[in-house]
DNA sequence: TCGTGTGTTCAGGT
DNA sequence: CACCTGAACACACG
């Protein structure tokens, strides 16, 4: 479930185990998994360690000893098992042993996970065209973002070229506390809705970041816990409708966010 | 059985 | 040219 909140879980889970221990094997899976060569993933990791860890947008950086780093993208399914035993987790696509002999997986049954070599945050960024990041979004950047853009607002906050960690889940979750339809075009936005938007991606991306970080349920008032087609919207004005914005499923409350005409 | 889907990429249209 | 949309990707799951 890797958007940015499930990612900054994924960073407290690596923190919590796997920083400043010696990699003395590296096991690799398939190769559509790793964006350059294996055999230079097997060179960097081997005998090296992970020093600490960040985390851009839905990417998660495990810095290594020697000014490299090893980027995870989570995909639609992957995640990291850490664990003691022998026999590795299925759907493994890379697994790191330790010297203390605790190993960790990264494991992605619909492999659309994938996995980078980057010389620095900075540098992957760049490279990668992605924007900054949604937690550390200021207004006038997102006022600047908006600016002459004519696609729907969804389409925007998912867009991860301009606001990096937002996906399908989170974007119908901030339109849906702002009261905002998700097909409103950006030029049709007032100033005071802008303005809705943008608090709320703050607001919801760190309340969910909690909920996942520390392990607890989202509020009841959240879209996220009912969504499905025909069940009750949270604040009780209607039914839950399912529409395709962007080519994504969206599910949104037609009574709380109104279509513009 | 078959449709669906939390991810990105990319071709093609405006 | 910049921007936008939607199909394609792979495969588990209900």
């Amino acid at each position: 479930m890797p958007e940015l909140p499930e990612v900054a879980y994924q960073k407290k889970y690596a923190d919590a185990t796997i920083l400043h221990k010696k990699i003395v094997k590296v096991e690799t899976g398939d190769k559509k998994i790793y964006q350059s060569d294996k055999k230079d993933f097997e060179k960097v990791l081997q005998n090296n360690q992970f020093t600490g860890s960040e985390r851009l947008g839905k990417y998660l950086f495990l810095n290594l000893e020697k000014n490299r780093c090893l980027v995870v993208h989570f995909g639609m399914t992957g995640k990291l098992e850490y664990y003691q035993h022998d026999e590795v987790p299925k759907y493994a696509q890379l697994t790191l042993t330790f010297e203390d002999y605790s190993r960790v997986s990264f494991t992605c049954p619909r492999k659309f996970g994938k996995l980078y070599l980057a010389d620095s945050l900075t540098e992957f960024q760049k490279e990668n065209n992605l924007g900054i990041d949604a937690l550390a979004l200021g207004k006038p950047e997102f006022f600047e973002i908006l600016d002459g853009k004519t696609g729907t607002i969804k389409g925007l906050l998912m867009n991860q070229k301009l606001i990096a960690g937002i996906g399908n889940l989170y974007a119908d979750e901030v339109l849906f506390q702002a009261k905002i339809h998700p097909t409103t075009k950006i030029d049709k936005l007032s100033e005071k809705e802008k303005q809705e938007i943008f608090k709320e991606i703050e607001k919801v991306l760190e309340v969910v970041k909690e909920a996942r970080v520390e392990g607890k349920k989202l509020p009841d008032t959240y879209l996220t816990s009912v969504r499905k087609k025909g069940e009750d919207c949270p604040r009780n004005n209607g039914k839950i409708e399912q529409i395709k914005v962007s080519g994504r499923t969206t599910y949104f409350c037609p009574t709380c966010q109104k279509e513009k005409s």
